[in-house]
DNA sequence: TAGATTGTTAATCGATTAACAATC
DNA sequence: TAGATTGTTAATCGATTAACAATC
C-alpha cells in the first residue's frame, strides 16, 4: 500500500476529496483518470500516479468508482474519524473557527476555547464559554485533545505551543505568523493569511506589467 | 531585472519578507545567504537563486542589507502600496477579516462589507456597516476596489465573482471551497481552510504509523 | 591584500508527463 | 472479442543544490 508519499501528492489529496464529493452529489458513479483530470485541471497520468501511491483502486477499461475512491481518500485523510480541537485565543479568528459549522461537519469538533483576556473570559461563543487560559493545563490533564488551534498573537504563540506539547497535543493549526518549533512527532499546519494577501498583491502587479 | 519567476519562488517571497522584518526588529543590519538560510531552513544556494530572480541585491564578501532587501521584496510584493478591499459575505469569516487589524497594517484596507441576509444588513462591523448585496453593482460603479474577499457559501461564490469581474475587480481572496472561474488577467488566491485541517489530520495519522 | 560571500553556471534530484503492456 | 482504461516503467522537465570564478 502506501510507502513514501511526496508533499506534492499530499497537498492534492484534499482537492481529490472535494471533487469526488461533488461528483457524488451530481450522481456520477464512475470516472476515468482522464475525466477527473479534465475536471481538476490535472493530467490523467498524474491522477493515476497520485492514486497509485495508495494502491490500485481503479479497474482497467472502466475507471474509478466515485464513492469508492472518495471513501478511500477520506480514510487516508482521516476524515472518517472525529478530531477534538481546542481553540487558544478567542479573538476574531478564534471565534470565527469556533462558530463555523463546516469544521464539525468534517469531523473537526471544537470542544473548548481559551483566552487570557479578562474581558473575554466567560463570554459565550456558540455553545462554548471562553475559559481562562490559566485553566488550560488542568483541562489538558483531564480531557483528550487532538488538535490545538493557535489563534493568539505571535508573542504568545511559541509559549502556548510548549505548554500544549508537554501535555501531549500532537497537532497544531497555526494562525500566528511565525514558524513554530515543535518536538519530533508533532504536526503543524500553518494558515498564514497575511502571506496569501501578499501573494495576491504580487500576482495582480504582475498582471499589470 | 525580473523575467519569469517560478511559483515555487513566489510562494517563498512572503516568508523572506517576514524574516527580514524580524531581523530588522532585532537590530540586525546585514545578513549572508548562509545566515538567512539557517534561519529560514533553506540552503544558502537557494536563497541566492531566489533573490537573483529579481536582480543582484547583495555585495560579495558582505552579504545583503537587511532593510534594503526587505524594502526590495516588499516592493516586489506590492505591500508598499494600499489595496482597497471589499468583503462579500458578513458571516464569521467575513467579519473576522473585517475586524482584524493586521491586514490594514500591511496596506490591505477593508472599505465595505456586503451580505444578502436581512438580519445582517445594517449591522455594524468595526467601523463599517453591512450593506445589502443588491447595492454591490452601484458601489462598484462609484468606487475603486482592488480586491474582493469572498466569504460567501459555495453556492453563491461563482455568481458573485461574475458580478465583480464584470465591474473590473481584478483580485479575489477566496474562502469558499471551490475553484473559481475567472477571466484572463484576474488573480485568485484561495484560502481553503478545510483542506488545511485535512492535511493536518493526514500528517497526524502518518506520525502514528 | 586575504577572507568572505555573491552571482551564475553546471550537476543532481525529484516531480510530472508520456508510453505501453496488462487486463477489465 | 474489441475498446477502454488502468498500473507502471521510462523519458522529460523543472527545481534545488553544488561548485566556483568574480569581486567587494
Amino acid at each position: 500500500m502506501a510507502g513514501y508519499v511526496s508533499e506534492a501528492v499530499i497537498k492534492r489529496l484534499p482537492a481529490y476529496y472535494r471533487h469526488l464529493k461533488e461528483l457524488e452529489k451530481e450522481g456520477i458513479h464512475q470516472i476515468s483518470s482522464q475525466g477527473l483530470g479534465n475536471r481538476m485541471h490535472l493530467t490523467a497520468s498524474q491522477i493515476r500516479q497520485d492514486i497509485n501511491c495508495f494502491g490500485g483502486f481503479g479497474r482497467q477499461g472502466y475507471g474509478y468508482s466515485v464513492s469508492g475512491l472518495r471513501e478511500h481518500i477520506g480514510h487516508i485523510l482521516g476524515v472518517d474519524r472525529t478530531h477534538r480541537m481546542i481553540i487558544v485565543g478567542a479573538g476574531n479568528i478564534g471565534r470565527a473557527v469556533a462558530l463555523s459549522d463546516s469544521f464539525p461537519a468534517n469531523g473537526f469538533e471544537t470542544v473548548a476555547i481559551f483566552d487570557n483576556d479578562e474581558t473575554k473570559i466567560g463570554m459565550t461563543v456558540g455553545s462554548l464559554t471562553v475559559q481562562d487560559v490559566a485553566e488550560l493545563k488542568r483541562y489538558l490533564d483531564e480531557n483528550t485533545v487532538d488538535i490545538a488551534v493557535l489563534a493568539v498573537p505571535v508573542s504568545h504563540a511559541q509559549r502556548m505551543v510548549e505548554v500544549l506539547c508537554e501535555r501531549g497535543v500532537k497537532g497544531f493549526w497555526n494562525f500566528a505568523p511565525l514558524d513554530l518549533k515543535v518536538p519530533e512527532g508533532t504536526s503543524v499546519v500553518n494558515v498564514h493569511l497575511d502571506e496569501g494577501l501578499e501573494i495576491l498583491s504580487f500576482r495582480m502587479l504582475r498582471e499589470l506589467a
